[in-house]
DNA sequence: CTTACAACCTGTTTTATGGCAGTTTTTAAT
DNA sequence: ATTAAAAACTGCCATAAAACAGGTTGTAAG
């Protein structure tokens, strides 16, 4: 393991800078998972790996698609100009996971746009190489298959959440995203956002979010003081969205 | 090919009822397409043929997935059971495509319902002896992942569409969907169907649309005489949906 | 400390859409 | 042909949610 100062990170302590899948320990991702099936792995070597700071955005909507992005490190946030320029936040993604898959295969511009929410590291594979080793590897095939069959089932429920829920139930639904996704830290979401990305993942403006956040805090559901957010009673907030789904279990 | 009396449709026509996959000639089929991949074809051989009557149920959701269906013949209705007992269409699908597949992979119970909107012949497949299938064969598997990533973009277009079309615009995309889909036949949209499913695949109310179709007629952009329905102008009707689409472009 | 700017918050107005109730038309069955 | 039932249609009203306008708080820069 080589240690490269170009390319430290500012964070507080000291990370590895040997990006090679070889000895990345990222058990989500898929290029890792599959690496013993690489025998003379020409495409691993191809990788190229790049670091973003806050605020950068390395995917822009209409460009056209080269390669795949996989978080090393760090958060990222998905999302599209809507109708009339608003933004659609198509969700938020860590490390492990996969960006711009879906300009892959048939899709030759991207129809998102992606930006660093922290200092983030990507390794980026071209998608001549990906197609080559997916055509060699059944398992490596097999498990991308099943990653696109997941990613669907959760835009399936996605049209099903907006297309039924109210703004409300739209809202903590997001609350819940992000809990479930970053967890806390220190007793606060592990995810600062703004009332209006909270309104953009949620398909609503920011106003809405805002007047429901304060009504949510009277009825001591959460704590919200600017971007500190606390859920105080998950399970209240969970059943509020699974009582819809009375329909589905009987 | 041998004649078997007792699976031969009501159809006008006398349709071929050798149902083996060899001589079927269902070029958008994943299986048929690739055939010449699977030397020792024993799971084609488990494949079981199906035929379904009109209105008839086949697939019930939160059962629980052993196999998935391809269309061999007909037009299927793929809905759901949304919030206070909705009915939410997911899509239409035709000859070729393929049903239940997001029961696939880690879902173990059907996220939806399917019913046949015409007679209908299903080809059935075991999970077992497609994951198996799957896992020798990197073409197959590798065609089998640009199907779901296509699925993506198409769930991925229908959130955009719910959460930021008008309930006008967005029952001009299910009219231009079918029309698209389905095309016309002898001037009519190809695919009979009510107000109140065209309501249910637009996310909206059956009065909504009733009262949309009558506004569009009064604009002579389409015509509407119960199930009998043309499109006069499509592409007025396009322009009114892509419109929206400007700050993509620029 | 002051200024500037962004984020956050609140009350009011407007609009789009859903729900209801009642009528007409179409389709299917006897 | 007659009847029944389902589908299509229309007007009216209630309401959730967006848009607007104006105010406050917080934070970063000089």
């Amino acid at each position: 393991m080589t240690l490269n100062p170009n390319i430290a990170l500012k964070d507080s302590r000291k990370v590895t800078t040997d990006f090679s899948c070889a000895s990345c320990c990222n058990t989500n991702c898929l290029i890792h998972r599959n690496l013993q099936h690489f025998p003379k792995s020409s495409f691993i070597d191809n990788k190229k790996t790049l670091k973003c700071k806050k605020g950068q955005q390395f995917i822009i909507e209409g460009t056209s698609v080269n390669g795949l992005f996989f978080i090393l490190k760090g958060t990222v946030k998905v999302f599209r100009t809507g109708i009339n320029g608003r933004e659609q936040i198509v969700r938020f993604a860590k490390e492990g996971e996969i960006i711009g898959h879906r300009g892959f295969g048939t899709e030759e511009q991207y129809s998102i746009a992606a930006i660093a929410l922290q200092d983030v590291i990507l390794c980026y594979f071209y998608k001549d190489d990906l197609q080559e080793a997916l055509l060699e590897n059944p398992n490596f095939s097999y498990d991308m298959m099943l990653f696109y069959a997941n990613e669907l089932n959760r835009s399936e429920s996605k049209v099903k959440s907006i297309s039924q829920m109210t703004v409300r139930e739209r809202v903590i639904d997001t609350l819940l995203y992000i809990h479930r996704k970053f967890g806390d830290l220190r007793g606060f979401l592990n995810l600062p956002l703004s009332r209006k990305e909270y309104a953009d993942y949620a398909g609503t403006t920011e106003e809405q979010v805002i007047r429901i956040f304060s009504t949510l805090k009277k009825e001591d559901l959460i704590t919200a003081k600017g971007k500190k957010i606390s859920i105080t009673n998950v399970q209240t907030l969970k059943n509020e969205i699974s009582d819809h789904n009375f329909y589905l279990d009987t």
